[in-house]
DNA sequence: AATGAATGAGATTTCATTCAT
DNA sequence: AATGAATGAAATCTCATTCAT
């Protein structure tokens, strides 16, 4: 289904994201080969989570965060140049469990869409339940750092939504897939976004999925077909 | 319609929020009665919207407003005890222009959906439109300063659809209108926010308007009935 | 003779320099317009030529300055924006000094080049008598914070004696003016630094005055005329 | 001539200077016996030097320094207990480079005082013509570590002018050879100060030879001898 | 009422130096 | 002998807030 084990083979053909090129200032400053080393970062970088979660992106010193770290200002620096490339490294780690998450494995391309979408919008909700907190404050925080919130979630999220408008088109009422695909994604994403700050425990609710499923489902006009993954759409 | 100048008659006999006198800090210091004091209020305000919308909530330094609004430091502080009590009197203000475009016209009720669906996603874009960028830096300046998010627009959304909603069941198909209302408002709200930060231009587009409607309408199953408020929704 | 008191009018009609083109970012940041503002400026200026004097530019931390100043850092950043903009302000305060002294009287010119060179050598040397360390430390700070050290004296010298081996062109040896304007700065320049740092009593000796005014003499090939401003120049 | 084949000669019998033991932590830590360790601190120096001219005295780190050297900084405090050692070790390689083309062949003594300023002035200039910027630095930075800049070059000049003076002193106007030698000095370097900052070109321009040769020669009184070494002295 | 000079805690970042491996 | 990860004091600069005038 969707895991992290198929993340080398993409279903729809999606081209990979590029190397995405690294300006030399904010890239991790190197690449830590002890193990010790490897051990610091990991816990830099847990520590930056833990208190973007916990006090916010303002809360969010350099100091703090060696602190709870348990090491050292310099330790921190040594491995990320700037509170700005800390930020941007622990998005992308963020972003990789969620693609990892949202990829779709390749045999289901041929399952009717309800099930697709079903399952579409059962691993966007279970991608967020990983960590609702962080994935706000990463929102809010990867903007101020520079990281466009493309980049984010949506690119992913855009790709794969147009590929199945443009697949089970004749199954559809007319669409401009373009539109289609801004508004489902939006959508999507701040109904996420609503759930995570106010009902997290809404995250992994069956009637919460099927409520979306049907909104998306009906919004593209495939109302007639009987079924959805779990229970009628209506 | 929606507009400003109806901001005292409320349709659907929505709740007035109550005058909102919070701790003893955080209101404004004293109720400017002069007409000076009131223009330098306003002065402050405004100084803080700009900057804001210019150069960001890191950019917001309590100087600086008090530079561009022509005052000093110190008649800041004389109106607002703290830069926190600004950004919440700033986003009052905000909340009660969006308010008064929202609140629909009593005579509007006993319209078919499909036209109320239509205004109220219009009035929704519009009332962003007015300055996206501002909405949103206060939505996220908002969250920093503790004003809960719900306060700001949701709870008048939800008011609003989840009278709707009530209203116009017998059309509809059966709903949870609990979740409902918070999906078709998370949904709206995730929508603005997109459209406000990627394609500002489609918060006036009719096509975006169209499309908007048509998803809410065949959520809550009111497919078959003929004709939006504008033109067929398929 | 020399002093501050004729800095307006220039006896050799040298052009007074530009009004120094000032970046936004390495100016004062105001004008000090109240007293307290005007005696909060002064002791910063204070404390940081004392500590460059008795510590070095190395020892010259904003903090250090702040406290000798008696004075908060925040005061000390409401005046320059930036440690470099607080060097160059105290440089400009020092070369105005300097010029001040360097700047001879009209009514020189006639005098005999004799009594006209020992002077220029002597005001040379009493301007630099002021505050040796100081000038030592602020012509290394000024390179690091990018005054170009010609600004600092020397263009000021160098018109001068330009200004002087053309007038009494008659009566020296043929000299590529360029050249020797060049070389006699260079090496007054180079004297004043050696006794600055290893002899600053020479700074006030009537015997080096003589000396260097018989080099400065002979080297221009002025050596018949009988007698110098105090005694023969062999 | 003035070469570095010399080294070990010295015309003038001046004293060399003692094998310099200095303080316990401020010499190197440890002789490098081994060919490796030889090369180890050869590469620290090149680098360091290397750095001190492409970056200036702020830009010189030990960890740059040493990454740049291809060593780690622990193998750089292994041969060198501190920053401030590191330069002294610097300082001492280059003075001793440019002693080896300020010493003067034995046989020149004879020769006739304009032949020898000439050579003095031309060896002056193309010592520091080796790495102008790197003396520079090292002139600053010597500084800031102790090293007394009379140390420097100039204890080997004043010697060196002072026992030419004596030599020679018939043939010379009556001197005060402690002040002439001290003004001497003083004026060459200041000279090469600037010429190195201001025109490097010059370092090699048989022009300013020529005039540096001149005024030497004008100012101790030599003037009356026909010719100097290449061209006549006006 | 208003002014704006002054405050100072705190943020980010650097770098000489140490020491476990 | 060598490595390089870790340290942490210290430096520069910002900004919300106070208070004497």
């Amino acid at each position: 289904m969707y895991n992290a084990s198929n993340r080398s083979r993409s279903v729809l053909a999606l081209a990979r994201k590029p190397p995405t090129r690294k300006g030399p200032q904010l890239s991790p400053r190197k690449a830590p080969t002890q193990a010790r080393a490897r051990a610091t970062v990991d816990a830099i970088l847990r520590a930056t989570a833990r208190i973007l979660t916990r006090r916010g992106y303002d809360g969010l010193s350099t100091n703090a965060i060696a602190q709870l770290a348990g090491v050292s200002v310099g330790s921190l620096y040594q491995y990320f140049p700037s509170k700005e490339a800390l930020i941007r490294a622990l998005v992308e780690q963020h972003v990789a469990e969620l693609e990892a998450i949202l990829t779709p494995d390749p045999s289901l391309l041929g399952q009717p869409l309800e099930v697709l979408a079903r399952m579409l919008v059962k691993a966007m909700l279970e991608a967020h339940a990983l960590d609702p907190a962080l994935h706000r404050e990463l929102l809010a925080a990867a903007e101020k750092v520079g990281v466009p919130q493309k980049q984010f979630i949506r690119s992913r999220g855009d790709v794969l939504v147009r590929a199945l408008l443009e697949f089970y088109a004749p199954q559809l009422r007319p669409l401009d897939v373009e539109l289609a695909t801004f508004i489902i994604v939006g959508a999507m994403e701040g109904m996420e976004l609503r759930i995570t700050s106010e009902k997290p425990e809404w995250l992994t609710d069956e009637r919460v999925v099927d409520e979306l499923t049907t909104m998306l489902l009906r919004y593209v006009g495939h109302i007639s077909v009987t079924g959805t993954g779990r229970r009628a759409s209506s």
